[in-house]
DNA sequence: AGCTACCAAGCAAGCGCTTGGTCTGTAAAG
DNA sequence: CTTTACAGACCAAGCGCTTGCTTGGTAGCT
């Protein structure tokens, strides 16, 4: 419901040339891709327009021919993380069929989110959501449920298959703890693959044998 | 190391005059409870001394008679929570044997402290951590470590035992995000009790049936 | 001719914090 | 029992600085 958005849909068909928080190259996707990584590092409070100016080689003031307000600079980051990861996920499940390798295609995905290409975006998903207002709040819930029903969906299957008893609700509250809190402390270098770490959570969901038995087909060299 | 936190080892031995997010009555104590809610209701940047002030009914300076800084608050209302919560881990597991309920109640006490009465201290500890100077999150992260400890003594039984297999720092990672998570959505006045969320956040520790069987002595009335 | 992208300068508001002083309660000194 | 001393808790006023944002104009591309 609502047009809203209108400030970013002319990136909707992103080029191959697609950066780090899965911004564009044009002026505007730099310009957000540094506030993305300086809010990360600093918060959005406490990032200024001159800095974010500073970081894209531009005076304060020009960064208002781009956006309306510093708050659009930061929903603008947030809509297109958002969008750019629930199109991945998206993808990840299309043609996936058997419900625990649906399930490590979503852990893949989300994790990719949090600690791969759009590590940043996601972080100033999480700690700077109460910097928007209430009525862009609402905006991005909005984007956010189609993203929570692809998982709600898988759950729902692999209740009714009989891996896991409790509420599906209760379930992917406890999957977004665990994936999102990685966050704070995944070490990109460390001998810790992403895909280990999905397989490891997926084990929380469904059990040690089921993720044992699962899951061949999407797996790489290792 | 160092002696640091003198401000505040005057409150270490309470009274039972203890409110919530632990802390005392004095005009101290009412200041930091105060800070606490405000820093959780807008964020530490966008709350101001004069917001502080307001809360507790006197001119914006005189806060200046109690902290040297702003900064100084924050610290003071996450190490204050630190101490409090971890006072409350080592009463928990005193005197508990079998390490499945051992768990059960250091799953008990770290709810309790993140839905329950130092809930709103805790989020800014999660969400105000990147507002402290170098230097001061040094400090915490050592208190920190005690309440960590507590944990991994624990974690460390119950993997050898047998009762997981994987690494006990990640299953540690993995409990503190799912638990940490709660924060942003448990609700007081749900049907969902606390001792059902220990409960199933154990579940994905050490599985369905070790649980069952285990913590019927700290059980309540249901 | 018009549009996009930008600059140079600056305004009004809000910020953390300082200053100098007052009032009150407590307690030792006379 | 009074006087003196003093510290804690607070007020009234405001300083200096930073902030988000505005304004009026320019360069270059189409």
């Amino acid at each position: 419901m609502a047009p809203a958005f209108e400030g970013f849909t002319r990136v909707a068909g992103m080029t191959q040339a697609q950066r780090i928080n899965g911004m564009d190259d044009s002026p505007r996707g730099k310009l957000l891709s540094a506030a993305a990584r300086l809010f990360r590092d600093k918060g959005f409070d406490r990032t200024t327009v001159r800095d974010i100016a500073r970081e894209v080689g531009i005076q304060s003031g020009s960064i208002f021919h781009h956006f309306p307000t510093k708050e659009d600079i930061l929903f603008a980051v947030m809509a297109e993380v958002i969008r750019f990861n629930t199109e991945r996920l998206q993808r990840a499940v299309e043609g996936v069929d058997a419900p625990v390798d649906r399930l490590l295609a979503l852990l893949r995905g989300e994790l990719q989110s949090i600690i791969g290409d759009t590590r940043e975006a996601m972080s100033v998903l999480v700690y700077e959501w109460r910097c928007l207002s209430a009525a862009k709040q609402a905006q991005a819930l909005a984007l956010r449920d189609i993203y929570e029903g692809l998982w709600l969906d898988v759950l729902r299957d692999l209740r009714a298959a009989g891996y896991f008893h409790d509420d599906v609700f209760l379930m992917r509250r406890l999957i977004t703890g665990m994936a999102s809190w990685t966050n704070t402390w995944f070490d990109q270098q460390g001998s810790l693959q992403l895909e280990d770490l999905a397989r490891l959570i997926a084990r929380r969901v469904v059990g040690e044998d089921a993720v044992a038995l699962a899951g061949q087909g999407a797996r790489g060299d290792r």
